[in-house]
DNA sequence: AACATTTCTTAATCTAGGTTAAGTACTTAA
DNA sequence: TTAAGTACTTAACCTAGATTAAGAAATGTT
């Protein structure tokens, strides 16, 4: 059965007509490992549903220092949630780590699903209430743990994915240099 | 006419009646400043709709250093969302900055409130997909700054309540020690 | 296979911000 | 009004993590 369909289905029923209508509102996209669906600066169209892949999105500082805001990988959803909303430009890349299957919603079509098929908004509710929490956790973390801390916390959260990224998006993620990561590494295996 | 009314009305129009059920969900509440809301470990009951004063919500790591979460004034809701949404016991303290009005609403009038009147869910889902894009800019700021840049951040955020928040409360948000803080503040006088 | 590019590691050096400690203002309460 | 707590400051010293640089390993490309 269809992914989008069966996390749709934790949260709300939705009768086989609405199902069907909600499928047209999407389109599904392959992309190869690398693909930039977005670019900082331009406007958010779109907002991805993983079906198949990991995709990532991050932002650059003025020192050309790339800062990973998310993995998604499949069930997840993923966009440049300040421009997508707005339809400003916003300063996310969003960038396909591994072969991506995904289904696409334009944003005006978010926006007939919510009128067509009203249960949605309670779905998106739900949805970006769990985001937020997991948002508002990663900051206090930010805030409250060391290096060594955050890193067992993404392997908790991440287990089985930790394995498909590259060490330096994980210390992007976790917020220190590839090269303080890799240290700490080292200094963990030792124990 | 009401602080919550009018908030509501920005994103969704409710009959008259339809008003008047939002509002009787609500309990009016008085607080002095310094009244404990909530304290970590508790579980959240209540969301709070700020009308007057100050509330803020933080954190306390392992070692006993505060993390302030957010600061709410009239016009913006507190709680310990995770806490609140799942009724488990939270991590978090919602605690009163300055003398406060709220409107309260317990988990239970949340839930009859959607099911009852549910174009609320597109009121707080818009609600909540602005914290969601403010906690993810954080997030980034936090990633991305300096001390003295989150500082600056802070100043044009809050501009007016600046002055109403203990400066020990300002270094806990942006991130820094209050003796950092203040070493920076001298610096920052300099120029 | 050979080259180019990117990722990861190691190590020396540096710095933003933390810690400790002591002193000076304010508040608050008896 | 005075004592006790709390908020803010200053300064010496400390450290987690950054920066710089250079080599090793992996990956991609022709």
């Amino acid at each position: 059965m269809n992914l989008l369909l069966e996390n749709i289905a934790k949260h709300v029923s939705l009768t086989s007509q609405e199902q069907e209508r909600v499928l047209s509102f999407t389109e599904p996209l392959q992309f190869k490992a690398k693909t930039i669906l977005l670019k900082s600066g331009e406007v958010c169209t779109h907002s991805y549903f993983v079906t198949k892949g990991i995709i990532r999105s991050y932002n650059m500082d003025e020192n050309g220092v790339e800062h990973v805001v998310s993995f998604a990988c499949p069930g997840w959803w993923i966009a440049d949630m300040y421009s997508f909303l707005s339809q400003r430009p916003g300063q996310l890349y969003i960038e396909v780590n591994e072969d991506a299957e995904v289904l696409a919603i334009s944003k005006e079509n978010q926006e007939k699903m919510y009128s067509e098929v009203p249960k949605l908004e309670r779905f998106f509710r739900i949805i970006i209430e769990n985001s937020l929490v997991a948002s508002q956790q990663r900051l206090i973390d930010n805030m409250s743990f060391t290096a060594e801390a955050r890193y067992d916390k993404f392997l908790k959260k991440f287990n089985d994915l930790a394995h498909c990224i590259p060490q330096k998006q994980i210390a992007s993620y976790i917020g220190v240099t590839p090269e303080f990561f890799s240290k700490m590494k080292a200094r963990l295996l030792k124990k």
